[in-house]
DNA sequence: AACAGAATTTGACTCAAATCAAGTGGCACA
DNA sequence: TGTGCCACTTGATTTGAGTCAAATTCTGTT
């Protein structure tokens, strides 16, 4: 059992491509055989929705690859992203039997399922998966609040500035980063999406965007290929001198 | 020791007048005199500030009686709340040193604290404590992210008959209703707390409170006591079928 | 290379909420 | 009984983002 490469953040074990560091911190085999037994996996393609809010949800899970994201919606289809799932991610309550958001893939993903069931009682007799479960649940809300904030008293352009920093920041952490101080990513998301996060319309995403690039704050290839020439210039438009470090 | 009267969310414990369910569900009397003698009792007065963001927090702290906000700002002032804490509600975070957001009595507050590093330590070796704080802080996430639906994507009008709708169900799981089907209570906000919840402008949160009263969705009697005639209707005022449930 | 469909951009116009600016009303305190 | 303060209301006006309606660009496919 490889445990220099354990992933900081996963609950995912055994043979998955990122490790359960609250098991292998304080490693004992039978823990990890039993998350072995009750572990599978599911891919889904770009678009498909993962589950329904409402739907019996018989698993929690890690996302491994790829990007997924949380939806809720009014009657009328207004509809609002309430988190972004990236890799190492966990989706799902211990204790809830029904989903309570749409969960949608953005990009094709592969998710780490775990039963349920025997996962609540894992989880009552090993108490540092309750105990890591509990910090990634601060981080959540912690993000969560930060994006109140975002949600209730940014402007357009704010917003889209500090998603681009979102993004910039974590896409950052895997990829190189130029030496000229130039920072470089892909958008996961489509305008559409961009729009559910941020509480706006996809129109203003697609001005605020133009806006920022004839501005010289961003640079575009294509629709989703970004380049940054500021990083710093990109912080103080998203508004926050904070270090923008939330939601990652 | 009392276990009748026991809270069904606080981690209070003790002589305290909510009592700690984690502890005393599965209660052992050294870990109940341990809790007792990390414990104390802070009061606020409306208006006081309990912490600013990034001071040193060396504690945490359930809310016994009255009523306090969590709040976050931009440097221009600009602000939002991000949580509002009612009695037996939980405040600070195991592991983390500052606090992160302002933390504000917005009526005269009774606050049970625990030293934080004890705590810690206490939660190191009872697992049920950290189960507890899961659940809360699993419903708090819930709650923050309903609050992104209303902050992204509800109307002003939307957004006050939302918060009545919270204030009035929380206040009627105490006081008694009436037989005629009303419900009356107390706002616990001013309109510029009310504003800062709800990604508004105090003014507009005047005009809609008293596009409502015009509209006989509620009745005031001074400028706090409101009485809503016809819950349903203010539920469909708010824009979810939803049961509302959230945030309390 | 041409086409279909989706994603995105851009333009013209509207509208909900913000802003700016007086008000009013209630309460504490002299 | 006044007076000053604070919370709140209301009005006039502005403005940022939404809406509706074409274009345009991108992607994959035949």
């Amino acid at each position: 059992m490889a445990h220099d490469d354990v992933h900081p953040v996963s609950l995912a074990c055994g043979d998955c491509p990122i490790r359960h560091r609250a098991v292998c911190a304080r490693c004992e085999s039978d823990e990890l055989d039993e998350l072995e037994s009750i572990k599978y996996y599911r891919s889904f393609e770009a678009g498909q929705t993962v589950i329904w809010a409402g739907d019996k949800m018989d698993f929690v899970a890690s996302v491994v690859t790829g990007i997924a994201t949380l939806t809720q919606t009014l009657e009328d289809g207004r509809t609002q992203m309430v988190g972004l799932l990236l890799p190492s991610d966990f989706v799902g309550r211990p204790g809830r039997a029904t989903a309570a958001y749409n969960v949608t893939a953005t990009t094709d993903i592969l998710m780490c399922c775990f039963r349920r069931k025997p996962f609540e009682e894992m989880m009552e007799r090993t108490p540092h998966i309750a105990q890591r479960l509990l910090q990634m649940t601060l981080d959540e809300l912690d993000a969560a609040r930060e994006w109140m904030l975002l949600l209730g008293r940014k402007t357009a352009r704010e917003k889209i500035a500090s998603l681009l920093s979102i993004v910039a920041r974590r896409d950052a952490s895997i990829k190189l980063r130029n030496a000229t101080g130039r920072t470089t990513f892909d958008l996961p998301l489509t305008r559409e999406a961009m729009a559910d996060y941020l509480g706006l319309t996809l129109e203003t995403v697609s001005r605020q965007i133009s806006a920022l690039k004839r501005d010289g704050v961003i640079e575009l290839e294509g629709k989703r290929h970004v380049t940054v020439p500021d990083m710093d210039r990109l912080l103080i438009e998203a508004g926050d001198d904070s270090d923008g470090g939330f939601l990652v």
